[in-house]
DNA sequence: TAAAAGCATTGAACCAGATTAAGAAATGAG
DNA sequence: CTCATTTCTTAATCTGGTTCAATGCTTTTA
């Protein structure tokens, strides 16, 4: 239950068998349908999940309606909204399953209590939204300075398995173009 | 001399008058012209930098020569390649002075040194960085899903001393369009 | 197993913003 | 003070991408 987010931890940090016992002991199982929703705007997010199985997507929805889809999560993925989370402010950002999931959950005061039981931890969350951060700013660079087409073929080399689990109109709501033109960009790159 | 960064980083964690002084003394006080390059693209990026005064810019170039402006420092602000700094390996971003400035730099192997005698400054780091990502992560969503008026207007709101300091087609690289459209933006919004 | 709902494709009309080109205005270095 | 450079503006034309609408295809769900 434990043994995959125990490889993803260590691969940071080195922790004695107390010290991932006690990490183990403030994570809570979740299991979930897919098209659930863990989390709303408007509510607040008292999670960070990490997940084991499945596949989830974390978006926001625009004054217009308008979708935008922040990030797509398989196993081995940490997800939430991490300003709601950090500041314990009402989240601005929707979090929905696109398959049946499993998820191990860390609240505000476990993981306040895990850094200061276990100050390595803090060095993991940093290394974690460091690369979150400049995974962020590249996408921002790609999406300023290079055309969709182009942005389409990065995104399936990056996440190859992606577009296998994911329906299309999301991922041109990640790219950030509208679904028809998605499509007409897919037709045009396999007719060569 | 130190008292602007003492301040800054009293804010999120409290030190002692030892751990301040050690702080100190890994810190490297450096003053250039405008119109230097603290940082160019395939260099490594050996510091995260503190602005105490002036102003700069990180910037991208893209393959065809299009600059991307990722961030205007001023007072206050932190400014580094993160990807570079971290993993030890050439940067892709440049780094220019706008003004003269000063700056207090902190290498790779002090910064880990410091998380090493007073892991309190993983702490600060961390919340530092968080707080980029967020920025980040905003200025993606506004980039796909609101028009260009919109965007200036919201940085205008967000950053008032900005545009008195960096030159407006540096501002329009940073918003993602063309030199040309801004000024027209901005002839359309001032008949209103 | 049918009906409904969601998803992908295609084409035509349209628009936000890019590009090109030129000149005007501001700034800074000598 | 003055020339060179950088910065800003304006206008014409062009294009990547949107919007709208219609059609067929898959999944769900009852």
């Amino acid at each position: 239950m434990y043994q995959q987010i125990d490889t993803y931890v260590n691969k940071c940090i080195s922790l004695s068998k107390e010290e991932l016992e006690y990490f183990h002991s403030l994570l809570q199982y979740k299991k979930v349908k897919r098209k659930s929703f863990l989390l709303r705007a408007g509510e607040k997010c008292d999670f960070e999940a990490y997940l084991v199985k499945g596949c989830a997507r974390v978006y926001y929805i625009d004054e217009n309606g308008f979708e935008v889809d922040l990030l797509f999560a398989v196993e081995d993925w940490w997800i939430s909204d991490l300003a709601s989370f950090s500041q314990q402010k009402p989240a601005t950002l929707f979090i929905e399953t696109i398959e049946d999931s499993e998820l191990l959950l860390i609240d505000y005061k476990s993981k306040e209590a895990l850094f200061k039981k276990v100050p390595k931890f803090e060095r993991l969350f940093r290394l974690m939204i460091q690369k979150a951060y400049e995974t962020m700013m590249d996408r921002l660079i790609a999406n300023i300075s290079k055309p969709a087409p182009q942005r389409y073929q990065d995104f399936v080399k990056k996440y190859p398995t992606i577009p296998q689990r994911v329906p299309q109109h999301l991922i041109a709501a990640y790219l950030g173009v509208s679904p028809e033109f998605l499509s007409k960009i897919r037709t045009r790159l396999s007719k060569t």
